[in-house]
DNA sequence: CGACTAAGCGGAACCATACTCCGTTTATAT
DNA sequence: ATATAAACGGAGTATGGTTCCGCTTAGTCG
């Protein structure tokens, strides 16, 4: 929980100071909440305030609100791609499998207005669905050919098609749908077992 | 295309006077062009100047910005819809299917943003959605019901579910597709001779 | 046709918020 | 302990939404 950072440090880095890298962990932290809380359009000051920080701050780490957003989703799509693995060593092929797809639920459903940012057209999120897919997909990928490999769920189901699913029946959008969530998701997993090899 | 009211007038109506009418007209017409070129999250200053009034006055008529969206989003639905059998008329079954499913993809094209609009969960267009359903609908199974009964297109084909697969190919969400809309849709209609009864 | 009246108009003024700038503070190296 | 440059904070600036109110003018009535 305390680092992230997975891939080699580039050396040309000129190490951060103590302070600042302690500020930007604790802007990352207020502004996860502050987005969960009054959605990604909430002001910079709030979330400065809540950091404890100055406005000033917080535009040294991330010279657009864009940036911040990014860097707090990307923070978040890692946490959620490395709980597949710790699930999948915990639990049962299909219970782990559950388990995850309700978890990836939940971290969309704390994204009040994400896909409106995503679809603004803003080139700062370009990169992000690409980061998206290329950390959950490996993620659920294993997770589902494990349940596979064990014979509790079919095997003709893509990641991909998965993922994309739960997050559309996650976040509201404009078809109205009022049905849970929840239920929708327990219902597609129900899914998955039907036509599994035993 | 000077008259999208179809509605029996309200008698309860004090009867405007005809330069608001006419304000609210002109209006209309530059905030589509203001938003078509700027996107949904472009300056009320523009479109006042692009109409000729002053800001004052588009809040007179639409005292939200939600509402100016509104009503242009349902005045193209509207134009959109009466399309339908304009082109019916005009050509044979399935060249105006084709030519209709094409509009609307220039329809949806010119939306920058209101996908993103849409998704915000401004209360303020929770009634677009079962409006653009509404009137599109019936619109398409028109065409689609001539064209199945030529026997040039399968009959299998919902009308709902082809609006919401061109509007998806239409606006470039997050999927990172980056492949022409317009190819997408002609590779689309060309799917549904596929099947057909003769 | 001219006066009257209220609907309608315009845009200055106000407010909220993103983002910048720079004087002050402080971590770190010597 | 001192030097120094990175980092900080928050006042300041720019931008854009929304309100308010004195002025204009369409429609009416004598």
């Amino acid at each position: 929980m305390n680092n992230t950072r997975k891939k080699s440090e580039k050396p040309a880095e000129p190490a951060k100071r103590a302070d600042a890298q302690r500020n930007v962990e604790a802007l990352l932290k207020a502004a996860m909440a502050v987005f969960a809380k009054s959605g990604v359009d909430a002001p910079m000051r709030d979330i400065a305030e809540k950091a404890g920080v100055g406005v000033g701050t917080v535009y040294r780490h991330f010279p657009q609100r864009s940036d911040l957003i990014a860097a707090v989703f990307q923070q978040e799509v890692d946490a959620c791609a490395d709980a597949a693995p710790i699930l999948a060593a915990k639990h049962q092929p299909f219970e782990a499998l559950s388990l995850w797809l309700h978890r990836f639920l939940d971290f969309i459903a704390t994204k009040r207005g994400l896909a409106a940012a995503l679809h603004s057209g803003d080139p700062a999120y370009n990169a992000l669905p690409a980061y998206f897919d290329e950390r959950l997909r490996p993620a659920l990928r294993e997770l589902l050919d494990a349940a596979v490999a064990a014979g509790v769920v079919r095997a003709d189901v893509e990641p991909h098609a998965l993922i994309t699913a739960i997050a559309s029946l996650g976040s509201p959008g404009p078809h109205g749908d009022q049905t849970s969530p929840r239920r929708m998701v327990a219902l597609l997993i129900d899914g998955l077992r039907h036509g599994a090899r035993r």
